[in-house]
DNA sequence: TTCTCTGCAAATAATTTGCACCCAT
DNA sequence: ATGGGTGCAAATTATTTGCAGAGAA
């Protein structure tokens, strides 16, 4: 199965990046709307899983109700808000996780990992 | 608004601290089952939502289509299953965040942080 | 007695899927 | 022309909520 770029996968793509945030595809599906009225949230659920497996977008593991999607597929890690889940990139530099000993794997192969570190964002300190 | 420590409420947090696992509302609603036949589901969710409240158990925050609830408050670290999502705890001890620099903080006010290990269980390995 | 809690069913919210037609390659 | 992609609506999955009766304090 190869992928085919077509005009709605182009504009989601393309929307997702010029946003720099992290959206969830209903949020998404509103900016893509401007540009391409008829485009269905079917579809933008489609691309954003598809554009994912593909390695072109991120699909972020925060939790909160909603799947996020990152623009940026460099490993990196994330601040996120308690109070509204909105999430942004920490720049942080960080360090090899050789350190974790074996008996910590519990016999788990390991991927990855990531730092999340949560707060309360500006605009949420503001409201109250 | 005082909690009353009814027959359910005491059975969901037994079976959660009894089963040393990260379950899901529905996990739990089915063991919980088997002592207390006609106990609902809603009853498993509402005092899930209400126990973590209260910082009896723990509220996870990863990802995943499911909430899952934690019967260790004590502030650890997690190593999940990529492909059944499961999660175990993670024994290594944790750095302080004192050293997140003021220019990452992007106006946060920063109340704590995970690292979450992501890897492929024993028994997923298995499976392959 | 008082007021929170419970079971049940119905409602929501987020996401996925079947299907007939469309269009990139 | 082929087979992946799309829009639409219906289906699923996870969770929440209204309500009337139950039971803990």
């Amino acid at each position: 199965m190869q992928l085919r770029m077509t005009n709605q996968r182009e504009i989601i793509l393309r929307e997702l990046r010029k946003s720099r945030q992290h959206l969830s595809a209903d949020e998404l599906y509103e900016r893509v709307k401007k540009t391409m009225p008829r485009i269905s949230l079917a579809t933008v659920y489609r691309n954003l899983e598809i554009l994912s497996e593909a390695g072109l977008i991120a699909k972020l593991e925060i939790s909160g109700r909603q799947k996020r999607f990152d623009y940026d597929v460099v490993d990196h890690d994330h601040i996120y808000c308690v109070v509204c889940h909105r999430i942004d990139n920490l720049e942080m530099k960080r360090q090899s996780f050789e350190e974790i000993p074996d008996d910590s794997r519990r016999g788990y192969s390991i991927t990855g990992y990531r730092v999340e570190v949560a707060g309360i964002c500006p605009e949420c300190k503001k409201k109250k």
